[in-house]
DNA sequence: CCAATATTCAACCTATTGGTTGAATATGAC
DNA sequence: GTCATATTCAACCAATAGGTTGAATATTGG
């Protein structure tokens, strides 16, 4: 998988918050679909599947210890998507600085 | 708008390589819609979409001058995308520490 | 073996994306 | 005033998201 389509599953997992939720959960520590499904009103089945867009945007892993899939968090892809908020936020001030500078020449 | 609701928006828009390039390209300095259109090989109606979408997550900003509408950056939601981001780093940082000392502990 | 548990698969629904084409609207240029 | 330009609106289409319910599958516990 390309940068850019890896960067687009992960933006995409970020952008609903049940999954932002279960993301923060995997935080404390490693846990089955039914524990990362309990605090929400949805059913299992949704939990599942957002879960495995989790998993296509590789923000978590799957290990099956039985009957039991447990969940756990790959910081990477989060490492690239704040890789790329960093530098536009980078070029952006630079060129707001920039914008400024000219405003105040041309007040001079 | 919620905070949560600004992330889902702000999330989703920068899941898109299309948008992501027309903010690279605001970064350069306000535009057009035409202009922005020029580089890609999709319609302009496309890409009238793509802004839509960009300002409903309030990264860019409209501005009509006669019949032309120039956009034009708006960090602000960036930064809470970032801040989100560094934060869910910090906390797995931390998690991922403890699982490490932890393992260290029961090797001794 | 049998029943309960953990999870996915499959089918379905509605809303949204991302794209198209064609028409409408507003403004600028001559 | 008329024609060209800049942009959106409207309708449509295919694919996907996010949810549901019901059935299938695999594993554990008694």
């Amino acid at each position: 998988m390309t940068a850019i389509a890896a960067l687009n599953d992960t933006m995409l997992a970020l952008a609903d918050p049940t999954r932002r939720a279960i993301l923060s959960r995997l935080a404390a520590g490693e846990a089955r679909v039914t524990d990362l499904a309990a605090p929400f009103a949805i059913s299992l089945n949704a939990v599942s599947k957002h879960i495995r867009i989790l998993e296509r945007a590789a923000l978590v892993r799957r290990r099956r210890s039985g009957r039991e899939h447990v969940l756990s968090l790959n910081p990477a892809p989060l490492d690239q998507a704040a890789a790329w908020i960093e530098q536009q936020r980078t070029f952006w001030n630079a060129s707001l600085d920039a914008l400024e500078r000219a405003l105040a020449e041309h007040k001079d």
